[in-house]
DNA sequence: TGGTTTGTTCATTTTTTATTGAACTAAATA
DNA sequence: TATTTAGTTCAATAAAAAATGAACAAACCA
């Protein structure tokens, strides 16, 4: 699934071993089992953590922050579509514009072709922004 | 947009020029104005070729091939979920079927969090298997 | 037939990306 | 206060991915 929208396979791992764990792990629990680098460990922890992947827990008696993975699809696509998707349609919004502006101009001689391209990319972002909160919604609480 | 899904940038420029152009271009055309090599090109165009993101068209007294983008989200997200998507839930059924064996085994002592974990995987599975025919259907015709 | 155009393939090279590990901070303990 | 433990940072390195370009094939043409 990580690997599907483009993230590197230790992501994807790290992910893995905490949901194939039957107790929440701590950092050098998951270094030592995927055998990566606490380095490695920790960029990929973070990652998870704050997109809502994987959540801390505090383990009586123990001094390290333990980690369990989020298993709700809301946690998991959510934290994508929000941290991933939202901020490209928001700036999309400007380039939209900057776009018309360009194509306005005479040298472009109101070439219908590119009004028509244009005219796609509204309506894809029209749709995305219209999706968006439906998807979330459907993801459930 | 194809950075998002995990596809290299060289992918999301050719499409990008056939996009903005108000012609079909054949392949020469697509390398130099990318100032990419003609192997790229071809490749690039392969593979936007092969999962229906552009089509060929024939331009009258021409022998190259030359290509337009397909513009519908139908044609694009739907290739995308045919083709990288499907193959995953497919497979999935059999990963599953074999996990719970693995986990109905005296051995793991039919541990309560195990099996919660495998329950959601299947509810995962589940719901992106009815999600898919829902999906192909909003995109459009 | 031989030459030209168009496009593909794939071993090599380049570029990009991810991982490592040593140096560091901060907090807890003794 | 000194020492251990937990975790982070980031420059250097390793690994993975993508681009190149030369060699090739296939179709067309003269």
């Amino acid at each position: 699934m990580a690997q599907l929208v483009g993230l590197p396979k230790s992501i994807g791992q790290i992910y893995g071993i905490l949901f194939a764990s039957t107790s929440p792990l701590n950092l050098e629990d998951v270094a030592t089992r995927l055998d990566i680098s606490k380095g490695s460990a920790s960029q990929g922890l973070r990652f998870l953590r704050t997109n809502g992947s994987v959540s801390v827990v505090q383990i009586d008696g123990s001094r390290s922050e333990h980690f369990v993975p989020e298993t709700s699809l809301r946690a998991l696509v959510g934290g994508f579509l929000k941290e991933q998707i939202e901020p490209h349609l928001d700036h999309g919004v400007d380039r939209l514009t900057r776009l018309k502006e360009l194509a306005g101009h005479p040298e472009h001689q109101d070439n219908p072709v590119l009004r028509a391209r244009i005219g796609r990319l509204e309506s894809w972002h029209k749709r995305a922004i219209s999706l968006l909160p439906f998807a979330l919604k459907f993801l459930g609480r």
